[in-house]
DNA sequence: CTTTTTGCAAATCTTTTGCACTCTA
DNA sequence: TAGAGTGCAAAAGATTTGCAAAAAG
């Protein structure tokens, strides 16, 4: 079982409040400097430690990027599993509905003789705004 | 375009022999340190270099552990695209084909203007041998 | 010989930890 | 005031990189 913080901190009201504002993904390091730059003291291991925990209590999604780092975000389904269609480029990202993956996945375990399965599915593309500032810019 | 390497050389072709041989996916330390004991004398960095051509040449499929490292293995099928059910345990794999995620990423991709998607989809499980072992022992 | 590869150690990078200190309840 | 929570710097891991020496063609 989880169990939740017992103690209000300022820096886990603005990691969580940091979070619940911008819906794009984003890393620890990331985090931290925007808390920063709004002049917020926090150390980047609080900020590490908070999300550790915001995860383990289920308010945010955590999903390793391309890079193999771990990009965090803060989303509106929290109940069911879910997927995400994320901005390679600036971590805009959308939910998505899970295409009958587990029964998929369950089938295929008892198939093999594996148990315990779980997956993980996430779809990266270049959002509309970042592909136009891309064929403007650069390329 | 990837240009293949140039020269064969003793390192490279035991990196190759030992993906060629076992159809687990393990790590590159792992991979390092297996081919230590059989007496080949090849350093760590050098594993990683031939790791990661054989993966941009195709020839070895790189997946990220649930832990964030990367697991490699060679696999049978080099042209499609495929997925895993991965072993947590041992590591041992079975390619399973694409449920259709190709069209459905697709249509998502456009409904919310994203191009250039890719997808990300592993499972990952027990599988019989080590569901077993893990009754007997432990637990 | 020329150029690719290697080995090793040092450098990166992300994330975790130890520990004394600071707040919350 | 007790103990959760924090900051900082050091530690840990995984992977990369610089560079001189070794090997391939």
């Amino acid at each position: 079982m989880v169990q939740a913080p017992t103690r209000s901190t300022r820096q886990r009201q603005a990691v969580a409040e940091l979070l619940a504002e911008r819906t794009e993904f984003r890393n620890a390091q990331q985090i931290h400097a925007e808390l920063r730059e709004r002049g917020e003291k926090v150390g980047l291991a609080t900020v590490y430690r908070n999300l550790g925990l915001l995860v383990q209590l289920g308010q945010v999604d955590m999903l390793q990027g391309a890079d193999g780092e771990a990009l965090y975000r803060q989303c509106g389904q929290r109940q069911h599993h879910h997927h995400h269609l994320v901005c390679r480029q600036c971590g805009k990202a959308v939910e998505v509905a899970d295409p009958d993956l587990e029964q998929w996945a369950r089938k295929l375990a008892v198939q093999h003789g594996f148990s315990e399965v779980s997956h993980t599915l996430e779809l990266f593309g270049l959002c509309a705004e970042c592909s136009r500032a891309a064929q403007a810019g650069d390329d």
